[in-house]
DNA sequence: CTGAAAGCGCTTACAG
DNA sequence: CTGAAAGCGCTTACAG
C-alpha cells in the first residue's frame, strides 16, 4: 500500500495567534493558560474559546525553556549485560507499567531508556533538560554502581533508585524489605517441614538484595536451630537460563536438599525446569519458593510460591518521591514490606 | 533515613560559557556540536575540550525550539476499559521494551504514556511538539477508533499504529497476518484430529484483528471440508478474567467441542483453567492454541501452543516506519507474518 | 487587571 | 572558516 497523500502539515497556532483572535495582549494568554488568577473573568472566557477553537497547544519546549523545569521525569532502566532483545525481566516491566501510570497521575511525562551500566549516563538527561529527575532501575553490581550514584548526588541531579536503602548509600532509594522477604520464605519453608533449603543466586555484597534474601531465609531457619548450608547456594543471575544451569550445578554436587529459595522468579521457573528433568518431583521431593511476584508464578507448573513485591505501590512511591525532590522538598528513603503468597510449588 | 544533604545544583553550564573558554563565538560552539563541516579542525578540538572540561550538554528545549524538532518518538497505549492496574497486556509490554530499544538506536527518546480511548490524545504530543511522531498501540473497539485516526491524518500528525492493515484505513499501519495466524492454529488443530473448533474472542468488524484470526482458522478448516461452528464462538476480550468465564460460557453450552483457538495467550490462560476446573484433560480431551507468544506461555500447564507475533521485529519497524514519516520519506503499510509455536496443550 | 519588554539557550542565514 | 544578529514561543517581573 502506498503513503497515502498526507495533508500538509499546518502551521501550528501560537500564543499570538490567540491574542490576535480574542483581542488581548499575548501575555496575557499565557496568563489565561498558566492558571493566574488575575485574569477578569470575562477575558479569560474569550481566551479560552480561541484556544479551543484553534485548538491550541502551549509549546512545550519554549515553556521549558522559560520555566527551567520539563514537567518530565525519565525513567533508566539498567541492563548488564544485555540479555536477550525480547526478554526484559518482567518484573521491571511491570514497575515500568506502575511507574507510567504513577506519572500520568501527577501529570508529568515519563521518557523511558534502556541502559548500560557502562554507558556515560550519569550526567546526562538533567544536564540536557530533558527530564526534571530521574528513576533508576535495575540489577547490576552494586559496587560498580555506587560510584555514579555518588557522581549524580555531587552533580546536584534530582534521583531516586529502586533498591535496597543501604547504609551510607548515596541518595534515596525506595525498596523492598529484602531480609524480611527471605524470612518470609524460610519461616513457609520451615512450615513445611523442610530442612535443607539451597538458595539460588549470587549471595554476596555485589549483589545486596540478593544476599539480603540468602541472610533472610537463613534468619528465619536459625530461629528453629537450622541454617542454610553455603553449599547448597549456587550463583545465578536473573534468567530463566541461570536457574536452569544453577539448579544442574546443584544437584551436580549430590548433596541432598529439599527445598529450593530463587532469588528470582526467573530463576525459579528456570530451576523447576531442570528439577523435573532430573526427574524431582515438585513440591513432593523438593519444594521452590520464588521471589518477585510476576504474573507467570501464576502460570507455572505447578505454580509458583512466591515472595511478592507490590509494584503498584513501589511505582506511585517512587514518582511521589522523586517529584518531593524535584520540588526540594524533604524526601526519604523508603522500605516496602513484602507478602508471602503460597501455591502449589512449596506443597501449600 | 533523612534526606542526605543535597549538594547546590550548580547553574548549568551554557554554549556562551563553553564560547568563552575555548575563546570562539556562541555560534561556533554551536556548530560544533551539530557536527557543521565548515570549522577549522583546530577550532574544533578547542570546542571539545571545554565541553568536556564543563560538562557541557545542549539545552534540549532551546535546540529543539529553535529548530522545530524534539527528536522524541512518543508511544501511546491504549487500554479501553481501564484494566486491573498491575496487570498490562504482557504482549504489549513486550512490544514497549522493542519499542524502546529501536528508538535508542536510532537515537531518538521514547515519550510513554497511557491513555483511554476515550481521551483527547488526538491532538495533542505533536502539537505541543513534546514529541516528533505518535506510535500507537492498543486494543479496542476499531469503529471508535477510525475516526481518530483519520482525524489525525488531516492534522498532518505523524504516526503509525500496530494493527491490521485494513482496506481505505487512515494512516499507516504494522501488524501481523492475523488471518494467517488463524490458518496456523486452524491447520495444526485439523493435523492433530481436532474436528470441533471452538473460538474464544469478539470475532465482529469492532475487533478487525480477532476477527482475521477467526476467518484464518475458518478457512483452514475448510481446506479440508470442515468449518468453525459460531455456536462454539464465545466474545471475549483479551484477559486472563474474561478468557475463564468464555470458557465456561462455552462449556455450558453442552455442545461437543475438542479445540479451542483462543483470541490472545491470555484468554487461552483463563480457558485452560475453567477447562481444567471442568475436569477436563488438556490436549487429550480439548487442545488449546492461544495467539501473541507471549512469554508465559513457555511456563503454563501444560505449556500452551501459541501462534507467535515477533515484538522485536515489530517495533523495529515501527520505529523505521515513524521516523521515515517524520523525515517526509515514503513509508508503507507492512504485514508481518506470524508462526507457530507448538507445546503440549495442543497435543504437538 | 493588562500590556510592553526582556530573556530563556540555542540555530542558522547573512556578511565578511 | 568565523562572528554578529535575528528569532524560535513562551513566562514573568515591571509599570500602569
Amino acid at each position: 500500500m502506498q503513503s497515502p497523500t498526507r495533508a500538509k502539515k499546518k502551521t501550528k497556532a501560537t500564543s499570538m495567534d490567540i491574542a490576535h483572535r480574542a483581542g488581548v495582549s499575548q501575555a496575557t494568554v499565557s496568563r489565561v493558560l498558566r492558571g493566574s488568577p488575575l485574569v477578569n473573568a470575562e477575558t479569560r472566557r474569550r481566551v479560552e474559546e480561541a484556544v479551543k477553537e484553534l485548538n491550541y497547544k502551549v509549546d512545550r519546549h519554549a515553556s521549558s525553556l522559560r520555566t527551567q523545569r520539563s514537567g518530565t521525569l525519565a525513567l533508566l532502566l539498567f541492563e548488564d549485560p544485555t540479555p536477550d532483545d525480547s526478554h526484559i525481566n518482567p518484573f521491571f516491566l511491570s514497575m515500568l507499567g506502575s511507574i507510567t501510570r504513577a506519572c500520568a497521575r501527577h501529570g508529568h511525562d515519563l521518557l523511558v531508556s534502556f541502559q548500560q551500566l557502562s554507558d556515560d549516563w550519569h550526567a546526562d538527561y538533567e544536564d540536557s533538560m530533558k527530564a526534571d529527575g530521574l528513576i533508576l532501575l535495575g540489577y547490576g553490581d552494586y559496587l560498580a554502581y555506587e560510584s555514579k550514584l555518588a557522581h549524580l548526588v555531587a552533580q546536584g541531579t534530582h534521583f531516586v533508585r529502586w533498591g535496597p536503602v543501604l547504609q551510607g548509600q548515596p541518595g534515596i532509594s525506595i525498596g523492598c524489605d529484602n531480609a524480611e522477604g527471605g524470612a518470609l520464605a524460610g519461616r513457609h519453608l520451615v512450615a513445611q517441614g523442610r530442612k535443607k533449603v539451597a538458595f539460588l543466586g549470587d549471595a554476596s555484597t555485589h549483589f545486596p538484595e540478593f544476599f539480603a534474601r540468602y541472610c533472610g531465609c537463613d534468619a528465619a531457619l536459625r530461629e528453629v536451630g537450622l541454617r542454610m548450608n553455603p553449599a547448597l547456594q549456587v550463583d545465578a543471575d536473573s534468567t530463566e537460563q541461570a536457574g536452569y544451569e544453577a539448579a544442574q550445578v546443584l544437584i551436580a554436587r549430590g548433596l541432598p536438599f529439599d527445598a529450593i529459595f530463587a532469588a528470582s522468579d526467573l530463576i525459579a521457573l528456570g530451576a523447576m525446569h531442570a528439577l523435573k528433568e532430573a526427574g524431582l518431583r515438585i513440591p513432593e521431593d523438593v519444594a521452590v519458593v520464588g521471589f518477585d511476584g510476576t504474573p507467570m508464578a501464576r502460570f507455572s507448573n505447578p505454580p509458583l510460591s512466591t515472595v511478592v513485591q507490590d509494584t503498584s505501590k513501589a511505582g506511585e512511591l517512587l514518582v511521589d518521591t522523586l517529584l518531593q525532590l524535584v520540588r526540594d522538598q524533604p524526601a526519604q528513603s523508603i522500605t516496602m514490606a513484602p507478602t508471602l503468597q503460597v501455591r502449589a510449588s512449596s506443597g501449600g
